[in-house]
DNA sequence: TCAAATCAATTCAATGTTAAACTAAATTGG
DNA sequence: CCAATTTAGTTTAACATTGAATTGATTTGA
């Protein structure tokens, strides 16, 4: 997907590693997202449910952090997993303006059974990329995103 | 943001990259657009814009393919870009399935105003990476991007 | 202490997004 | 030629997403 602007090289260059850095991070997302339709799950909704099987019960405003979203679009993807009997919502005796959200025993099994197969997927697409591979580009992206522009 | 997983260390690794790659290019990819706030066009009405700056006047279908969009959507976009007189509709002389998207006047002087500016910021984000390092994320996302998976 | 500020979550309005069903036009191949 | 298929765009239903306003709870500092 060559850019078709006439400026200095310099720029021209910037503008393609742009709009390849986005394109392949969209390429790849979508297809290692493919297999949650299996599951009607979306992007957010496993997210969700990932980091809860990682790291534990979490306070919503913490989930929305995780996964980059809004503390209102929590709210609704919260609100469907619930509904789904997936997680389940706890008042936190503490500090009462927070709410943890629980795996339900459904929840815990579901994303046991996904996680491998996620896992599967996404090795498949990486190992495209040698290790030495991998790491160089793990290295730029830190390097890119850190920055704060 | 490691992972937790605890899998073997080729799975680690390529959780770690996609990761990364996902972080990275959402973290460029917010910064880049957060500009287009200003003239209150979202990223897909100003890669619309922008497909029809650079290569004349297209199809919707083709548009929907330049930024990867259903044509459900497209049809939404243009008409928001219709509203606004920056673009009009003319439909094809010779296959009447089809229609033209054209810039107006108006668009053309928006996206002549905003360009330099995006491929201002453009130029900065991507600067933090050296020309032999961003040749280097341009081959990797390449490599990773033309998997069919 | 207590008023002001901050914080977590919810709600609402506006818009984006997709998939699927649909319309109308063009193409194909028997 | 014409029936079947394909194609471009629209519509609809369902849901995602954000930002702003709101509610209720906590923290801060004068």
């Amino acid at each position: 997907m060559p850019t078709h602007y006439q400026g200095s090289p310099v720029a021209k260059r910037a503008l393609d590693v742009y709009i390849k850095l986005d394109r392949a991070a969209g390429a790849v997302s979508s297809r290692i997202n493919a297999h949650l339709a299996d599951y009607s799950l979306t992007v957010s909704q496993f997210g969700v449910l990932e980091a809860l099987y990682h790291l534990g019960h979490l306070r919503q405003k913490d989930l929305a952090q995780k996964i980059l979203k809004s503390t209102g679009n929590i709210t609704l993807v919260i609100d469907n997993l619930v509904k789904r009997n997936l997680v389940t919502r706890k008042r936190d005796k503490r500090d009462r303006r927070a709410i943890y959200i629980h795996l339900t025993e459904a929840g815990k099994a579901l994303i046991d059974n996904i996680f491998p197969k996620h896992v599967a997927i996404v090795e498949a697409e990486m190992n495209v990329l040698s290790p030495a591979e991998q790491d160089e580009l793990a290295r730029l992206c830190r390097k890119l995103g850190l920055q704060q522009a």
